[in-house]
DNA sequence: TGTACATCAGTGAACGCGCGTTCACTGATGTAC
DNA sequence: TGTACATCAGTGAACGCGCGTTCACTGATGTAC
């Protein structure tokens, strides 16, 4: 898919694509320490400095490549939720959907991650917040669609939990693989998916809409 | 704490220990990839090779710092079992001292969690394994405790999900934090907590012990 | 259609850097007699 | 108590390495006339 032969000089198609494809042939097989400029360029079989063309530097490279994680998950929720069933069924396939891409691609997951939490605790790139506050507030949408009881503000308290839920499962189903021979990971996700659901339905203790 | 005055060639009281905190004066300040030996040998006031005579490598010494965390934690889980106070509310202090920690201690924290799962997926350190499952297993306890009727299959099962959530609330609590403005970071840790008490609160859907 | 030229998107060599780790060493400490 | 000696826990210099980034360059492409 990546590193196409091309005459020396010659210009590439798309580049800027391809490096980001490359990272994320890198990231899959990588700690996330591992993704570095030089391995992603070399795995695009371009020079080490061609990146420098498309990415002002490697922490531009990494938000593009988180920014496309989120936008693939964005159209995945956005898929579930034209699609058919209730709300509750909409809710279950999106934390399913969460879960299974942090499994399948979790380097990449983590890269985003990353990304959205620097150093400093502010966001630098607007449209990696952009899009990580999309993917939030449909997660919010979903719960207030379940549970129409729930004032604004309860429905993203839950959305917050549900999602410290989903993400932390992550790394708990690796360390529960790790930790016992017989973990049931799809056992395991189930148990997830009904947890958010519960906190979904219940009650607003006030009855909401104060 | 560190780094005290020594005439040289002289001998270190207890180099190995002052190492470790030297870590987590580095870890204190540090996002986690920027945790390097030599950092660590600087912040003691000792060469770049002394850590070699205490830790096989920098690995050894970062599994020996993850250790330390799961002992401190284990220590308050311990604390808090033998304290006061019904089950409930024994569980509920534990969920708030398992996220206190990670949020005080973050870098630290990561350290635990990057040492437990190593690339391959399977712990190579028997004592940090041991640390960690004893942690695990107080929380299934506590669940448990509150909740009686489940089998110890559900009950570990649920143990995994309050794992989840007071493991991701980590990374979604800073989240919320940069997210947005206003982001309620108690009202949020208590949220997790009602989730976590919930949950084990529960009744088992075939009334448990099978 | 042909030619001149500016722009673009690459190359490859080089930079300085800090890293983990090794090594021969040295001086202080503890022990045997 | 003194002396010889093995061991221990440091030092500091050096190693090779891969990294991010810069730079002058070059050949292909697109445009004006």
């Amino acid at each position: 898919m990546v590193a196409m032969k091309r005459a020396v000089g010659q210009h590439h198609g798309n580049l800027r694509r391809a490096i980001i494809d490359a990272a994320l042939d890198v990231i899959a097989a990588s700690h996330v320490d591992d993704v570095t400029l030089r391995a992603v360029a070399r795995r695009a079989g371009v020079s080490a400095a061609a990146p420098y063309h498309h990415f002002a530097d490697k922490d531009a490279l990494l938000a593009a490549v988180a920014l496309d994680g989120f936008e693939a998950l964005g159209k995945r929720q956005l898929e579930i939720l034209s699609g058919n069933g209730d709300a509750e069924f909409k809710l279950a396939r999106m934390t399913a959907a969460y879960v299974s891409f942090a499994w399948q691609h979790e380097t990449h997951y983590r890269v985003m991650f990353r990304a959205l939490l620097p150093a400093g605790g502010t966001f630098k790139d607007a449209a990696l917040e952009a899009a990580a506050r999309d993917s939030f507030e449909r997660l919010v949408g979903a719960i207030a669609a379940v549970n129409p009881a729930l004032s604004t503000d309860q429905a993203v308290a839950r959305a917050l939990v549900a999602w410290s839920l989903a993400h932390g499962a992550v790394d708990v189903g690796r360390c529960g693989a790790a930790l016992s021979a017989e973990f049931d990971a799809a056992g395991f996700a189930n148990d997830v998916g009904a947890a958010v659901r519960r906190l979904a339905v219940e009650p607003p203790e006030d009855g909401g809409q104060h």
